[in-house]
DNA sequence: CCAACCTTGACACACCCGTGGTAAGGTTGA
DNA sequence: TCAACCTTACCACGGGTGTGTCAAGGTTGG
């Protein structure tokens, strides 16, 4: 077996994730590491960086692990892709008043608590 | 005033979502009416049409509000976008295997109880 | 052989989402 | 004036998300 792969308990304790997330995480779909013949998960350094790049990534734009596993939906269904992006352009016109982004607050609010913690 | 303009209850009516939840779309950033003077929402044909494409949107896909709402994010902050395709861009190349999309089925689990209801 | 790993599955818990309701108050039109 | 609208701001509640823990069992290395 390589050297560099690690067992879960390992890459927890290197990424700074829980080993139940990081099965959660693979359930998501999000990291998937590959498998020994018995079936333990083996996570190699491609993976352990993907790990730790995902943590930086939900920090900085406070989305969590459901807002990644659904650009993943909208990268690999064209069709979902497609309509949710037709939807949007027949945003009907009002191009005057450009306004205080209150949604973006609203939908940020969201991960606030989590952040705090 | 334009006589093409419903009020709330009425565009709630005619488009089959509460009154209760134009105004939780509304905050979403999903549909956003004019006002009257006074501060009344004004639905016009294009919100309308809008509205009643949104729920074909979510029922067609098993999605929610919330999603369509990070769609809208992803739209509107280019540096969201730019990170998470980076980051999706990073992944560890495994091409062999193209396995059943289990994760498929778990994301779209979220929405089935809400579709068989 | 056996301790120390790993696996899947289930129960639990706090918090958030979608939705309804209600209260307190402003607007409108007959 | 006053009934019937509208507004915002709360409380409630069933179900989903993110996380921990535990049980029952397979794997591994000394």
């Amino acid at each position: 077996m390589p050297t560099d792969a690690l067992t879960i308990h390992e890459a927890a304790e290197t990424t700074g994730w829980s080993a139940r997330m990081l099965r959660y995480i693979e359930r998501a779909g999000l990291v998937e590491p590959q498998r020994s013949p018995s079936g333990y998960r083996l996570y190699g350094p491609a993976e352990l960086q993907r790990l730790r790049t995902l943590r930086e990534l939900l920090n900085a734009h406070g989305i969590g692990l459901q807002e990644v596993g659904f650009a993943l939906r909208l990268r690999r269904e064209p069709q979902l892709r497609d309509a949710v992006e037709a939807w949007f352009e027949a945003e009907p016109r009002r191009p005057e008043h450009v306004p205080a982004p209150d949604w973006l607050r609203f939908e940020q609010e969201k991960h606030s608590k989590l952040l705090a913690a």
